[in-house]
DNA sequence: TTTCTATTTAGAATAGTTCTAATTCTCACT
DNA sequence: AGTGAGAATTAGAACTATTCTAAATAGAAA
């Protein structure tokens, strides 16, 4: 998808909550699209400024927050510190690498989120569900089960 | 395990580290025990200050990452805002009521937690997998999946 | 154009946590 | 029992991330 088309599907979710597309929700959510690394709100706003350049930290947590309620971009709180965001709406897992810091997305098939749905008590429906894996990324593993890195 | 008891594998674990145990870790470990509503920094302070009143906030925070050190308990982060710390060691996930803002344990067979290892790329060794659910707690589900309630 | 409201902005305020430096405690050794 | 070294606690300052506030701006609608 081109960012024209970003851009009109953007819009047409503003519009149906009833909010207007305007430049800083527009680049917010293209540079969320163009890296995504988890950003904080920080890091949005250093990659924002080059494009806009008089947009303020304020508005920045503004259009996170908008783009959040128009269930455009999933807020991320992985541990104690700075929320991340990630504009990737297929349901995923997050792997959280402690010894880089960085986290990325695994997919999580149909099967896996019933499976783990079926652990709640009968009729509880959950809005959404959560899963973050914590380790070291890619460590391979040998046949005892200890960590060779 | 009665409070003697669970002073005694405190101990243990804390020697183990090599660290030592206090009237502050036994109460605020005791506390933490006793009603298991993963209290914040701040509630759990409210709760020791009874039984040990000079005790400082600072020395609060101390205690819970001393005990979060020493694999006693968990930090939970499931939102933003304050840290949360729940004593249950077991494999389980938490159900974050949206209505009430309370959390509860739910217990996760082992069956569950290989099937959500199982989507890792080969060789991925998580320390630990974070299952979170967000919800109302209980909402009956009809049979066209609406919520009733 | 004028008006009305949404949005943005800068800076102040707040919440939660960590840091600092001084004190107190505890243990090991005499 | 007395002493010295390191561990733990404490109060308050500092810090980080976020939210709030009030004024300025921008856009749509009349």
């Amino acid at each position: 998808m081109d960012t024209a088309s970003r851009t009109e599907a953007l819009s047409q979710r503003l519009a149906d909550s009833g909010l207007r597309s305007t430049p800083q929700r527009e680049v917010v959510y293209d540079v969320l699209l163009k890296k995504r690394d988890h950003p904080t709100a920080d890091e949005v706003f250093a990659r924002v400024k080059p494009e806009l350049p008089t947009i303020s930290l304020a508005t920045v947590y503004n259009c996170l927050e908008t783009l959040v309620a128009c269930d455009l971009v999933r807020a991320v709180n992985i541990e104690r510190g700075p929320t991340r965001y990630c504009p990737n709406l297929r349901p995923h897992a997050h792997f959280h690498d402690v010894k880089t810091g960085r986290t990325h997305d695994i997919d999580l098939p149909p099967e896996v989120l019933e499976k783990v749905q079926a652990v709640l008590p009968k009729g509880y429906k959950p809005s959404s569900i959560e899963i973050t894996f914590r380790g070291s990324a890619g460590a391979p593993v040998d046949a005892t089960g200890k960590s060779t890195s």
